[in-house]
DNA sequence: TCGCAGGCGGAAAGCGCTTTCCACCCCCTT
DNA sequence: AAGGGGGTGGAAAGCGCTTTCCGCCTGCGA
């Protein structure tokens, strides 16, 4: 039975006014025992009552009621595409190790690449005044977004991107264009000439920047675009090898596409790598259990996800850019390009 | 410029009191039009100002201060052992679909099958005073984690689970007792007599219903207990088949470890599903890529989460059981037992 | 012995919003 | 024409916490 007179909160949830007055102490010396901030000591005996009382009452501190009073929250953001994706799972995963590390909650919001989405739940970032938000997502190119962006850091909040977002925000920039140029090289010197890309949805930045890569070594490959996904893969590798039986290796742009694209070459029953070389772009873990298992890109997109948190809570200047390196890894979806065809 | 006086938030944020101003009236009538919840009406005209001063000034709703004003928050939690994972990552991701459809944010938090850390971030959610949490992960039998769970309720807030987590709590029950029989059952009809089975961690409730309605039709399977990941299954694999050469097939528990035992039986040269039947259980994306394609019981994981999620927010009494289906997908990863050993 | 400084607890003023009253105005009724 | 009622705006009291002052008490030096 609390000694006080004062009633439970409505919700049932004990408040520090509570404790105090179990501890016999007032709503100031708590809350310094509590949350003690500044500098202030309380003597060792008044704190230790405070601190039995709290945890004999199971109170915790109301969250949103200390949000209000020091004006800062607890809670970051943090934006992607689609959380059931691996590539998002997987930098999400990094972000939130980080935001554990500091002590604030994470909130995820799933945008489904539709931009209305993605500046609405800006919007209700800022209203909850996230500290920060990593946008995970590849950007649109162009899209009007910027406006909601200003808006957060304006009221004070930290923003950082994977991939650019636009200038004077942090980003770390995984260096999709070299990732591209690299599987080219590697086509290239397999002896394959004539290569299909399977790209994503155009106007999508992280599709431009792998293309750019590619083309910056191969200048004009059959190009198809599709859904960033495995049936987007599969439909687009049907088309293109229809269209162009003389291919000798299809690209796809990231490892989802790459799976259905194995998958429409077994259809077709065109052995992988005799006949037609595939490539991926992200070394999901899939990767190694597809058969063939995937040649691809790595981005280590935990580490990208927690390099990007990093950012948001540090205290450095912001419009960082750190860059990511991608990694060629070699599997067995790549061979010799072949001769007959 | 705005036409009051009053300076900016210490962030910069706009506030209500300022909309007001600028719009010429009572912050009482500005909160009215644009979050008025009491039947109470306000003259079109001074709605109309009120509104259009607010998107001027890109007002968005002090969250926090909100929730102390209400006294409800309009966050849920979701309590996962890893985001990464794409069994967690499908059900967060159905979750949270429902969510925005009620306009609420998720804070997800990653628990990493670490007990003392769930109780923590449950704590934490109760200090948000979250509206719900959703216990996504599958229960530690037995762990000391129903006080925490009953100090959340007992402050106002809602609590379901997908899997048992203890009474009194909405539960989304997927049927994994029933997936382990029916996968029994195809092995059996499929003249399997020495069946291998690879199952995680002990004491996870998951782990212990599957197996149990796997042994309620084959009663002594050769048990091996792994990590309930890719590698661990690999391992497990040729544990399994040094001991007991003699198996024809291989019942993995998830389908992550499933993909390590037919990397296992690859490296072994053991043919699949001719010398060895391999199943799994989830019927993750990548089932269908595995090669053969696995052989596997279909849970509706979004679904699971989705309803889990319409279980927290509607309004009804609590405690209610959901029971979701679970569902033999045969695939080409198993086959008729082999008579040659 | 008195004065003063330093240490530490408490009162109270917010933080930005919601919501209950209260007061006012206008119009309708008798 | 006067009284009353309905409708609508505003003042103010919180929501639970932090933090600035303020003032008390203690202890030390002169």
């Amino acid at each position: 039975m609390p000694r006080t007179s004062s009633t439970r909160a409505p919700g049932g949830a004990v408040t520090l006014q509570q404790v105090a007055a179990a501890a016999g102490v007032s709503l100031a010396t708590a809350s310094r025992v509590l949350h003690g901030s500044g500098g202030r000591r309380v003597a060792e005996a008044l704190a230790e009552r405070v601190t039995t009382a709290a945890s004999e009452l199971r109170y915790v501190a109301h969250a949103p009621a200390q949000s209000l009073a020091r004006s800062r929250s607890t809670v970051v953001g943090v934006l992607v595409h689609d959380i059931a994706d691996p590539y998002f799972a997987a930098i999400a995963a990094g972000a939130m190790d980080v935001a554990r590390e500091h002590d604030l909650m994470v909130l995820v919001a799933n945008t489904f690449r539709d931009p209305g989405l993605e500046r609405d739940y800006l919007a209700r970032l800022r209203a909850q005044r996230a500290r920060a938000v990593l946008l995970a997502g590849s950007a649109f190119v162009g899209e009007p977004f910027a406006e909601e962006v200003a808006a957060f850091a304006e009221s004070g909040g930290r923003v950082a991107a994977i991939g650019a977002h636009g200038t004077g925000i942090d980003t770390v920039e995984p260096d999709q264009y070299g990732g591209g140029r690299l599987m080219a090289e590697h086509l290239v010197s397999l002896g394959h000439r004539e290569i299909g890309v399977i790209t994503g949805p155009a106007g999508l930045a992280t599709v431009a920047q792998r293309l750019a890569g590619f083309t910056s070594v191969v200048a004009r490959p059959r190009l198809v675009h599709a859904d960033f996904t495995r049936e987007g893969g599969r439909a687009a590798t049907h088309e293109l090898l229809t269209r162009h039986p003389e291919l000798t290796a299809v690209f796809a742009l990231n490892d989802l596409m790459a799976a259905g694209a194995l998958a429409a070459l077994r259809e077709l029953g065109r052995p992988v790598p005799e006949r037609v070389s595939v490539a991926g772009f992200d070394d999901l873990p899939v990767a190694t259990d597809l058969t063939p298992a995937l040649t691809t890109v790595r981005l280590r997109l935990a580490e990208i996800g927690a390099r990007a948190m990093r950012l948001l809570l540090d205290d450095e200047p912001v419009g960082r850019l750190v860059p990511a390196e991608a990694e060629l890894v070699v599997r067995e979806s790549t061979g010799q390009a072949s001769t007959l065809h």
